[in-house]
DNA sequence: ATCTTTGCAAACTTTTTGCACCAAT
DNA sequence: ATTGGTGCAAAAAGTTTGCAAAGAT
């Protein structure tokens, strides 16, 4: 356990959300600025092989990190980024009929379910009607 | 409609599956060398805006693309990266509770489901048993 | 003393872009 | 003739790696 590890994993919990390599890179150079965006990844990855975090691919670049005890999936919106969470009991149906038909194990939270968010469907209906 | 856009088109209907950029290349390439991957890329990207392709995530790295009338999702194997597809339908309900409680029009096929397949699943079996 | 981790710079992978030239309508 | 597409090379974006110096046990 060196310094950069404890920086790195104390800015994950302080962060108690999804938070990108960057994201941790900033908050840790504020106490450390000698921490390396390097050391940052493979703190991550060291603490993934622990199996305390797990990073999620919320769309296109890059992916975030959280502990691994968020029993939740993420819905991010393709038109505007937002994003959301949502239980994970809703993908339990999923999970079994996965397991049922193919044996295949879901690792359900390691991609993010894209699509169209409530308000942005809005806007969609408003410019259909006028 | 200009030879290398026809020529990406064809090469996405002979493949009859999903395949990256770089796959297309190489089967363009057969016939016209001097095809370029960007304009690989930038026809794709002209047909996805007509709605004609869909790229999914399969799983780090590249991304794969597909005619947008196959109605399957892809489950990938984190271990091995065997990938299969599965019908859209056993997505249904998800789509629906998604819809139902969260108002979110799902697009499910965005990205892989990952996970871990029937063959890998046995063989951790076999390993912990020994 | 030994083995691991760090900082740094540089490589890597996939995709995108700027630009001058060429092709399609 | 004009608009848009192409080839190329180079940039971007995110992540990984090789290495020598520093740190932990």
């Amino acid at each position: 356990m060196t310094h950069a590890r404890r920086a790195v994993l104390q800015a994950l919990v302080a962060a108690r959300a999804h938070v990108t390599a960057e994201d941790l890179l900033n908050i840790v150079q504020i106490d450390s600025p000698e921490i390396h965006l390097s050391t940052v990844y493979r703190t991550l990855d060291a603490l993934e092989n622990l199996g305390v975090v797990d990073h999620v691919h919320l769309g296109h670049g890059r992916a975030v990190y959280h502990l691994t005890d968020n029993a939740h999936q993420h819905i991010v919106c393709e038109k505007c980024s937002a994003v959301e969470e949502v239980p994970s009991k809703l993908f339990l149906q999923l999970e079994k009929e996965l397991m049922d038909n193919y044996q295949f194990k879901v690792r359900m939270n390691h991609f993010a379910v894209i699509g169209t968010c409530r308000k942005c469907l809005a806007k969609l209906e408003e410019s259909r009607d006028s």
